[in-house]
DNA sequence: CCCCTTTGATTTAACGTTATATCAGTAATA
DNA sequence: TATTACTGATATAACGTTAAATCAAAGGGG
């Protein structure tokens, strides 16, 4: 079956295609009458318009791309359930592509570099208006030739440093003070922090660094270096840097993990170990992923970052910089949820 | 920065627009100098397709709509991240779009309709090949329209009844039954099942269906009625109907939640109410959410449906259809993950 | 009654690409 | 040498839309 197109309303009623456009637009001035007759014809006809053309004639396509490291992730595609819900208030559609940022395995950069441009030049072929995107870092001289691509970029979470583009992420260091600070609001002093071993992780780092300012500004005398342990994170990886830092400090009575896959295998390792959470030492993480919520026996103390918030802000951002080409830097702030794996200190 | 054309190529070497297009397409017959010297300018001024034009011409579009109940749902993103891995490789981009939009308001479904059909005019507007969806069963007469406005349409996970679709799921009874089989083998009887209360979920009922004939199958001759709870399988929802069946039928050794966020809620209210699992009663899933392999306590015995695989799958054979014109359906089998809730019964 | 403005509509051209037809020149065939 | 067949390139038109220019007719003011 054959798409109406403007063509075929203006031969059913024999006059020009541009007053059916005019008509469908509100553009121009034409007759009331005549306006009325395009109007109830496109309607009889089912006539849908053909975003392509449109987009090709006025080099605006109303398209949005999404870039992530991942899409099959909790995280990021809830951040992107945010996107969608603003974009497509403004009409605009979203082309999603994941850039296979992928830290953990250390593949080599020059493929992840392809792959990233690769994901990017098909945006900009396809004429978006602009993308939003989460950069990695490592691979800098990606993002600089967008400009000249005549795409708008809004970097989410991460930044390059020195590109000239819109930016919206979280506060990592007034976050893991948060975390830090509740631990402390508890009565809890000696309190453990485990590091990132890899140097490109500065949301980890930031978060340590929030960690140090707590305990800074309550006057806490800590040798941190005996109570950080630098492990890479993981499930498994942060269980074996929980033990370790247990069996250093026997007299450790909180830790921050600084992210929630980090805290539950702390818990899992912690408590296999016999550790009693949150009596014997309380547990607190970052992130908020649904993992957190529904640990059955350890519902995880966590800070919260707003995802859906910070896709719907993304795009507003995104959106104002197409419009006036101001770039604009927010911070949101992060949010302490207070479950079940912290309690005062005995 | 304005964007290369074919126009920019052609005027810079002095030949036809046509050339140009022939020397970067590999049709028509053009004399290899003449292509050799058309890709060097092509490479040195930087062109880029435009795409738009491209789909505008051919009536081709290499876009792919995907539209999902929610986007920012684990299990779905999962399986987006699979459609993009395949698509990615066949030069396809991907439109996503949300179909249940209220999520928060309860939201009736003349709404949910306008939803829906919204999402897949605004697709087949930017003129989608084809678009892979999940339909809601209750809305009828949505996606009838599809065919007629150009694009091809295939159902995930659910079905519209007598729709002219290909279709790809997974064998729920065949779930259901393989659940079932798992705790008959450790020596179970006594099996409860949690129940939905709604009327149309159709792979809760199947799973269900899988129960019954896992028992009738091994001869096990049990008062199904009395062993199965119609409740919401939320966390919660789930959490109170185990805990009437445990109340109820004090000798069963072996609970089916069909699925995990059930299975959750249920371990949760019965670990506090003092059962011990997998000691006094195991426990299976279905879903193999993310959110089950790292139970602390409990890691969770499930039903697995193979996610990035389901959307890889999903494309070839929307692929297919697009090609051929031929509507495919295929049941994937699922897979048992046996974790820590089930034990042989004491 | 003529000029000017307004109203309502049409014509033209363009966005970037590509299928089809065409054309000029050369080589092969009769 | 005239005819045919190929080779390498160009010209034309079209995909569906819309901005800008144009045009015809009607109304208003002096």
């Amino acid at each position: 079956m054959k798409r109406i197109t403007m063509k075929d309303i203006a031969a059913e009623l024999e006059v020009s295609v541009q007053s059916v456009s005019q008509a469908l637009n509100r553009t121009g001035r034409l007759g009331s009458e005549t306006r009325r007759r395009i109007l109830n014809a496109a309607e009889r006809l089912n006539y849908r318009p053909n975003i392509l053309a449109r987009g090709l004639r006025n080099r605006r396509s109303y398209l949005l791309g999404v870039v992530f490291p991942f899409l099959n992730d909790s995280f990021f595609s809830r951040i992107l359930g945010g996107i969608e819900d603003s974009s497509r208030r403004f009409h605009y559609d979203i082309l999603i592509g994941n850039s296979f940022i992928d830290y953990s395995r250390r593949s080599d950069l020059n493929s992840l570099r392809r792959a990233e441009i690769d994901v990017l030049e098909r945006m900009t072929n396809r004429g978006v208006d602009g993308i939003i995107g989460t950069p990695n870092p490592r691979i800098p001289g990606v993002y600089e030739k967008l400009a000249a691509d005549g795409a708008v970029f809004f970097q989410l979470m991460k930044r390059i440093p020195g590109l000239n583009a819109g930016f919206l992420g979280v506060d990592n260091v007034e976050g893991g003070r948060t975390a830090v600070n509740h631990l402390i609001s508890l009565g809890h002093e000696r309190i453990g922090f485990l590091q990132t071993e890899f140097s490109d992780y500065e949301e980890i780092k930031d978060r340590g660094t929030g960690y140090l300012k707590a305990l800074i500004a309550r006057g806490i005398v800590l040798d941190t270096d005996r109570f950080e342990d630098p492990g890479d994170l993981s499930f498994h990886g942060a269980g074996s840097s929980a033990l370790r830092l247990v069996k250093r400090n026997p007299d450790m009575t909180a830790l921050f993990a600084p992210t929630d896959m980090a805290a539950l295998g702390a818990l899992q390792a912690l408590t296999e170990a016999g550790k009693r959470i949150p009596e014997e030492l309380s547990v607190i993480g970052y992130d908020d992923l649904e993992l957190a919520a529904y640990q059955v026996i350890h519902p995880l103390t966590t800070v919260a970052q707003p995802k859906e918030e910070l896709g719907r802000k993304a795009f507003e951002l995104l959106q104002e910089q197409i419009e006036t080409g101001e770039t604009r830097n927010l911070l949101m702030p992060p949010k302490l949820v207070v479950r079940r794996t912290t309690a005062p200190a005995g």
